[in-house]
DNA sequence: TATCCAAATGAAAAATTAATCAAAGGAATA
DNA sequence: TATTCCTTTGATTAATTTTTCATTTGGATA
């Protein structure tokens, strides 16, 4: 029974969500409700969740807030749910890494279509804690890396970046952005670190490596793929 | 130009984000410093800010209780610098009015991008974050260039080209304007350069490529539409 | 309209700048 | 101490920028 948070101010959404959701998922979702930024914060530490929706445009924690707490520690996916079709803010949301938006006002089933499709997309993945791009996987709590399904030894630092990349998949990373995140804001070396532990890397994932792709005078970006 | 303060009691922090923030953001903010909570204190009833960077440890007058005191009189956005991961103490910085938070140890890149965000965003500027023109879009964000929904590929100069012309379209841009604002004042070579990169620019963009027109003797327009 | 000149285009070579790679010394770890 | 990993260095390769120059286009003028 996958477990979704609502965080939303709107009665009226809130409501129609739920009456939606506890019918056409009663035997596969169970929804959690909270009124505002504040409560879901407080449900998230409390309880476990599979996914999140969120709604940007909430008094005192907003969604984003809320959204930049969460992936502190977690990878769950986050829906947003944004009113006006305002792209800005939602640039801003897969900046801080939200999954999926949605914008009001929107059809429930289509609201309904997507979380059943990233649940099933996360289901044994990313819920447990997982992270994938193409044939690779990376398994943040026994540090376990296979390409293709063959485990893969990787050392401190490539493991590290690997895991960054994977984190921020799609994203141009900069070295700068890199060094500071890997090896600390008081790391004083050259950037061509960066270079040969990305070659190494490279190197050490095969074929996969190739999903790393250099920017040219910006940094590095992983293929989504 | 944005004027930022930083509140923070380590030296050596403070020399860190100042250097990073001097050299990343000279056109554009100017930080200045105090070294406990009773000098910030000081200076934000002597001057006016657009952003406050908040440590909160610190002897004698700290983060959070400058925080309320700020926030007596002022709703500017609040960025807290907390020493590990302590959600009680996060939580009640968000309580008291704190925008955002970040972790030490932390990436200088990351904060920096978060007070760029939020200085936007406060600013309500955000909408400048997302250039169109005709179908070319222009994440400047993530430096994404896309054509009819398509990715393309820019190379930086050309990247800072087809910035430049979407936001003046409309304009007519002479080479030397061109010139001075991408190239630099300092540049002394031919300015046939631009026409080279015109070029490369348009057979980039494809079809759209046309909405650059010339304008003989005067420079180069991109059209509104 | 024909002619001329100045300006813009395009292709390709030259120069510059950035990224890759391998090797080796140093540091950390077992 | 042995081993692995990290970092630096500099040579090599790749990509981008700039120049050059022949060709084409546009506009003014007779």
């Amino acid at each position: 029974m996958y477990q979704i948070l609502l965080v939303e101010d709107d009665p009226q959404i809130r409501e129609v969500i739920e009456d939606y959701f506890s019918e056409k998922g009663k035997h596969f979702l169970q929804l959690h409700l909270a009124r505002d930024g504040y409560e879901g914060l407080h449900q998230i530490q409390q309880s476990k969740f599979d996914l999140v929706l969120l709604d940007i445009m909430m008094p005192g924690l907003d969604g984003f807030a809320l959204c930049r707490e969460i992936r502190q520690k977690s990878m769950i996916p986050i829906v947003f749910l944004t009113a006006k079709n305002r792209e800005e803010d939602l640039l801003y949301g897969y900046q801080i890494g939200c999954d999926d938006y949605i914008v009001k006002p929107f059809s429930i089933a289509a609201l309904y279509a997507k979380v059943e499709a990233l649940l099933k997309r996360s289901n044994g993945l990313m819920g447990a804690n997982l992270l994938q791009v193409g044939n690779i996987r990376l398994m943040p709590a026994t540090y376990e890396v296979t390409v293709e399904g063959t485990p893969v030894l990787l050392p401190p630092k490539e493991y590290a970046l690997l895991k960054f990349f994977m984190e921020h998949k799609g994203q141009v990373l900069s070295r700068d952005m890199i060094l500071d995140c890997i090896w600390g804001y008081s790391y004083t070396g050259t950037d061509r670190v960066v270079d040969n532990h990305i070659k190494k890397l490279r190197k050490a994932l095969g074929k996969s490596g190739a999903l790393i792709k250099t920017v040219i005078t910006r940094g590095y970006r992983m293929e989504e793929k």
